[in-house]
DNA sequence: CTGGTGAATGAAATCGTTTACATTCACCTT
DNA sequence: AAGGTGAATGTAAACGATTTCATTCACCAG
């Protein structure tokens, strides 16, 4: 059905080699044949066969995407980069979603590896074996992720993470100096590396300070999981909130918003990513800035330069808006059961 | 580097071709050897050539979706629904963004015609000649759109739209029993077919019934731009507003709020597509339900089963939630200057 | 005038599969 | 026992490009 090089080399009365050698344009050939060659082409609208051009170079022009869940804002924002700085490139995009089954995301690895030259991973939800393995077969950047200490790192693997170090501790620093002693820390996905990191630095941070932290596991990081944490928030509890991501947090300023409690009166809410659009969240909305917009510009840049450095992390900082304030209540309730003379 | 069907064959002591029948399963080759074959295969992780394949067999196994701006929420969850459905059955998705830009979306399709087998465009920007010359090239899925009715229909083209008649004549009527008689309604993309629909639709219902309706433009239909609005909007034009889409009426809740000026008492807001989880507006948007996702279930029907109707609409209905309320003042302002003595 | 040089083009191999067709061989029928 | 049948497997052509190597041919130097 559609038009062969083979088409149009004989139209052009040339060979198959000339008419490839004319449309590659890199080639020596003269000025008349190509042209003639060229304007064969367009007159029958041909498009060279990306398949076939592929086998032979060994070289496809995609690149391939893998998400545990492409729903969540984090890797759509991600896509959305991503596809703005790659796509220039004329590279073609091939996404999978895992739907955080790392069988399926090991079988859409295996897919794209024969139609895509290089694979993103965000988030990975494989063993570091598997990525290793993974990377045996092409290039692969880690987004969101990185390998164990003790694994010998692969040749052909680039790792980009979200240092959350910096931010997070200045989020629970924060929240302290404004006299907050109780924290209830709204949880990411079990399985997320990244979820990991956030509750170590946190329960680290915590523990120096010497504040009181609540972990609670949520199912999904959305902004309906977050009303549903804060509709059974315990107020006795913590005086401040803080969540895996801001679609949480928005769902926690909703649900405190319809229980009548004032923030950041009553409680202190703060968020994570700063992705929400100025003026979304009310209050105002503060949160650690680990933007996954950064973080897809640099897989960007690890897939479009295959010899750019192999780790990459982007820093985070705390952004204060108005949804936290002083504490209102006593600093260490548990010690002082009994209200304090005043 | 990879693995190849000679490799497997060679291990396993058979020709090419009977290592290839035994790993499609289907061909007849006597138990013995197939299980031998497997084994190898397995031994050595082979994983098929998808360009190999799909060269010799014309089929390649992916769909291709093509977006005109995949920041948009109303993109990204059609995007979600078609991967759940298509991704199930070991399709590969391609996708592409061409950022509004007729001939970039035009590239895009020759590009991805030589590496899928289906084609999804979503709220294309193409002149319908160019669509049924993509038509020409693979079949085509137009969602959100559909070719001029002078336009001779080709084969291998489905449509697959939103029927928006319904949804806004019940906004306006529903307004207009309210006693609202002045209306403004912030406009989707100048290019888009569907915002060219809404606005036919809402200019005749608003004559039928004469309703005063302001027609105000916006650059990209999403919340800043919202925002922006609802900080302009003029209080003595209107006293309902009518949103392209629920990202646009989120922000003229913002900026409404911002402002001090009381949603549904001061004035009424409706949006469209009731895409926000419930509890993320407030008050609770009234909307026009006109779901992405079900545009996407349609196209991702249309896309598996090539011989299903070519022609889908997706109905639309009035949600009333919390943003509407009658209107607090006189019905006729532009025919009564001067107050009524009352 | 002849042999060498280099530029333009063509012939053919190649990439990794699938598949139409050819071959082998055991077994059944008559 | 011979010929026919059909199942299992092998051979080779194809898919549409790129690329290596060979060929042609004009032109220039000796």
């Amino acid at each position: 059905m559609a038009t062969t090089i083979r088409q149009v080399a004989e139209a052009a009365g040339v060979s198959i080699a000339t008419a490839s050698r004319a449309l590659s344009g890199s080639d020596a050939v003269v000025p008349a044949t190509k042209d003639r060659v060229l304007r064969v082409a367009a007159a029958l609208d041909y498009t060279p066969s990306r398949l076939a051009r592929g086998l032979v170079t060994g070289t496809t022009g995609n690149i391939g995407l893998i998400f545990p869940d492409i729903t969540n804002p984090f890797y759509t924002s991600f896509l959305a980069e991503v596809e703005s700085l790659v796509g220039a490139h004329d590279l073609g995009i091939v996404i999978g979603d895992s739907h955080e089954d790392p069988d399926r995301e090991y079988a859409l690895v295996r897919q794209m590896s024969t139609q895509v030259d290089r694979l993103v991973l965000t988030s990975s939800r494989l063993t570091d074996e598997q990525i290793v393995a993974a990377a045996g077969r092409l290039p692969i950047v880690l987004a969101n992720r990185r390998l164990g200490d003790d694994m010998a790192m692969p040749p052909r693997l680039s790792q980009m993470v979200i240092d959350v170090d910096a931010g997070f501790t200045a989020a629970v620093t924060h929240l302290y100096k404004l006299g907050h002693r109780r924290l209830t820390y709204l949880d990411g996905p079990a399985r997320s590396w990244s979820a990991r990191q956030k509750r170590a630095v946190l329960t680290r941070v915590c523990g120096e300070l010497g504040l009181n932290l609540t972990i609670v596991g949520i199912e999904r990081p959305d902004f309906t999981a977050g009303l549903a944490a804060g509709t059974d928030l315990d107020l006795d509890q913590a005086t401040a909130v803080l969540a895996f991501n801001d679609q949480v947090a928005l769902g926690v300023l909703a649900a405190l918003r319809a229980r009548g409690i004032d923030v950041p009166g009553r409680i202190s809410v703060i968020g994570c990513d700063d992705s929400l659009p100025d003026g979304l969240a009310w209050p105002a909305l503060s949160t650690v800035d680990s933007s996954s917009r950064a973080l897809g510009a640099l897989a960007a840049a690890a897939v479009l330069d295959p010899e750019s450095k192999q780790n990459g992390s982007v820093p985070t900082r705390l952004i204060v808006r108005r949804s936290t304030a002083r504490a209102a209540v006593d600093l260490n309730p548990r010690e002082e059961k009994t209200p304090e003379p005043s």
